[in-house]
DNA sequence: TCAATCCGTATC
DNA sequence: ATACGGATTGAC
């Protein structure tokens, strides 16, 4: 290493940092050109856009006299920032800065569109204070690149909405008709239960068309594609042409960013889209508004993984507008916020329910489940077949058929009640060959387990092979037209009313013009054997979204459930109480310390870290650390990652994120690896 | 005694 | 991240 010559070389070229002292000296000082300053509010409180944690919060920048009236709130920036250029949004003009430096100026104003208005920038900060997030992450969520083409197209300018009301589609809903008038005029807020056989895009419309012909903004998130283009056709038919836009990540830059601009400049004032179109910057927002807020499609997938609901839900605590949850079936957070009075409930009479659906139940007990090849042929219980024949003469026939492959938890292989941890309720699985399971949150062992149901000790992970279903209804009724429409693959949007068997996996249902003439529900256990909490509620939201496109009862519209008459989400789905379920899912929770009754967060990452990380956090009091628990890896490198769960009485939520926001800031400053931390983690199990 | 290096802290 | 200041180490 210290080679003879090295001495030699090392006076023959001095080292850089002498050669910069001495470059440094031999110059007289740089003589810092005086920036000319704005007249007016010369300081800006930019945002910058860097993934540092403790570096999350607005800096102050002078504001150059040449972008006196370029750098207004809302527009992006270029910045100075720790020796780089930084991109920034501006948040505010001021007279004054706190800072005690030398404020650098302003670069360069990179667009004089005010893209991030003062609604959405404290909306960014409450969100990502809710989930423990950085602002920055959640400004790329809220605003979309830029497209800088596109900028210099004008929007045409907003044209009010005269269309009226028609209280004709929501009579049937006590309430309903009270609802749009409050509309015009106040924020209601509303949990509404769309019965089977509605158009839940009728009922939607007739709330934007209420609030927005009083002038205000709408802002409606769905779950998915088809779903917006069903809402988008029926607002097109209501409103007009040009009257709402379609805000989704799936268009490209360009279309993204026009209809971006549009609703930013007030060109438009309705605007449907999927999850990230719930930070759409709505001008004068009257109504938030989400269809099906327990698809977990509403969950976003990019740090710090808010959920729509969520975002909207906080939007109308922040501005005061009106809030509508619309479903066939209920989330146990929208209970809760029946429950706790914030929100109102639109349902139909129970007579009316009766006349619209009627839900048989069949069981499968015939057929072995462990067994397979043998059961395969009894795969359709008898009354199941009998109804596929009989139906398919008068129309379309759907069933839904879930994919095997969930993440399945541990059940009762007599009764099949879920395997739950006696410690704390978290759902029991299989670590190994030759290990009792465990608590997939509190890694508690349950050796010798006993069912609490009907005192049963064998459990069961409720796998199959892959339901080659289509194929065997094809066989087993011959000269049928058998289509499939499979999420992921081939999606069927709408069928028509020619006879016809539809195998749909959940949430891939075609809607069919005029009704279904039957739905069959198969393998109903499957979906309730996800390993996760919300289970029972999620297979009820999937069989209810399926089992609300059949025709009303009195049309023959028949509906019939394969499964186990005993398991409470199919008794309410028979008795189609999904209010009922609802409560029921409350009451559990609230005894169980779960969410939403409790305020849960996971936090991942390598065991070293979190065992250093976790006793810093400064939780509050009640608060519960549960784990470690290994977790799969994500990718080949991070091997050995573990999580824990850590739940707080839900009245602590709030200092449960800031404790953890603060945690990140440190780990932050401290150059420590980062940790991945959910608030509200979508799946818990 | 001076400079190179390390460490911690602030970044406007 | 990078830049800077203060403390620390090390070679004369």
């Amino acid at each position: 290493m210290t080679a003879p010559d090295e001495e030699e070389q090392l006076e023959l070229l001095p080292p850089p940092a002498r050669a910069r002292a001495e470059a440094r000296k031999a110059k007289p000082p740089k003589v810092r050109k005086p920036v000319e300053r704005a007249a007016v509010d010369p300081v800006a409180r930019v945002l910058v856009d860097v993934p540092l944690a403790h570096l999350d919060r607005p800096f102050d920048y002078a504001v150059p006299a040449t972008m006196a009236v370029g750098a207004q709130p809302g527009v992006r920036v270029k910045v100075r920032f720790a020796g780089q250029d930084v991109d920034g949004f501006v948040i505010e003009r001021a007279a004054t800065t706190e800072h005690t430096g030398r404020l650098q100026p302003i670069r360069r104003v990179v667009s004089p569109e005010p893209v991030l208005t003062a609604d959405v920038a404290a909306l960014t900060g409450a969100v990502a204070a809710r989930y423990a997030g950085t602002r920055s992450d959640v400004l790329r969520l809220a605003v979309p690149p830029r497209h800088a083409t596109t900028e210099k197209e004008s929007s045409d300018p907003a044209q009010s909405i005269e269309t009226v009301a028609d209280g004709d589609a929501v009579a049937h809903y006590p309430g309903g008709t009270a609802l749009l008038d409050d509309l015009r005029t106040g924020s209601p807020r509303a949990v509404w239960t769309v019965l089977p056989g509605d158009d839940w895009t009728e009922l939607l419309a007739e709330a934007v068309v209420a609030t927005a012909g009083a002038g205000r903004g709408v802002l409606v998130t769905v779950p998915d594609h088809r779903d917006l283009d069903r809402l988008d056709a029926t607002l097109t038919r209501r409103l007009g042409e040009g009257r709402h836009v379609v805000l989704t990540a799936e268009t490209g830059p360009a279309k993204r960013y026009r209809a971006f601009l549009a609703v930013s400049r007030g060109a438009v004032r309705v605007v449907i889209g999927t999850r990230a179109a719930a930070f759409a910057p709505v001008r004068d927002l009257g109504l938030v508004a989400i269809w099906d807020d327990g698809d977990d499609l509403h969950d976003e997938p990019r740090a710090p993984y808010p959920h729509a609901r969520e975002v909207l839900l906080m939007r109308a605590q922040e501005t005061g507008c009106a809030a509508l949850l619309a479903s066939h079936a209920r989330s146990a957070e929208a209970e809760y916020l029946l429950r706790t009075g914030w929100a109102t409930e639109v349902a139909a009479p129970r007579e009316l329910v009766r006349e619209r659906i009627s839900v048989g139940l069949t069981g499968d007990s015939e057929r072995d489940l462990r067994s397979d090849p043998a059961a395969r042929s009894a795969r359709l219980p008898s009354e199941a077949h009998q109804l596929l024949r009989d139906a398919v003469q008068h129309g379309p026939v759907l069933v839904q058929a879930p994919r095997v492959g969930y993440a399945t938890r541990l059940a009762c292989d007599h009764c099949r009640t879920p395997a739950v941890c006696t410690a704390c309720h978290g759902p029991l699985r299989l670590r190994g060959p030759a290990r009792p399971p465990e608590c997939a949150w509190c890694a508690t062992p349950a050796p010798g387990w006993t069912c609490p149901e009907c005192g049963g000790r064998g459990l069961r992970a409720p796998v199959l092979g892959d339901a080659r279903t289509a194929e065997e209804i094809g066989r087993a009724i011959p000269g049928v037209n058998v289509r499939q429409s499979s999420s992921g693959e081939r999606v069927i949007a709408e069928v028509d009313d020619k006879p016809a068997i539809i195998v749909a996996t959940p949430g891939a249902e075609p809607v069919a013009r005029g009704g279904y003439a039957a739905v069959l529900l198969l393998d109903t256990w499957l979906l309730l054997g996800r390993a996760d909490l919300r289970a029972t509620e999620e297979a009820m939201r999937r069989w209810a979204n399926a089992a609300a496109l059949v025709r009303p009862v009195a049309d023959g519209g028949r509906v019939l459930a394969v499964g186990e008459a005993a398991q409470p989400g199919l008794q309410a789905l028979i008795r189609w109480d999904p209010a009922g379920l609802a409560r029921r899912e409350i009451d559990e929770r609230v005894s169980a310390h779960l969410p939403p009754a409790s305020r849960v967060a996971t936090v991942t990452g390598e065991p070293d870290d979190l065992e250093a990380a976790l006793p810093t956090l400064e939780l509050p009091p009640g608060a519960e650390v549960l784990g470690p628990v290994p977790v799969e890896a994500r990718d080949a490198r991070d091997e050995e990652q573990v999580r824990y769960v850590v739940r707080v009485p839900r009245a602590a939520g709030t200092a449960l994120s800031a404790a953890l926001q603060r945690l990140q800031a440190q780990r932050s400053a401290r150059k420590l690896s980062h940790l991945r931390v959910e608030v509200d983690p979508a799946e818990l199990g």
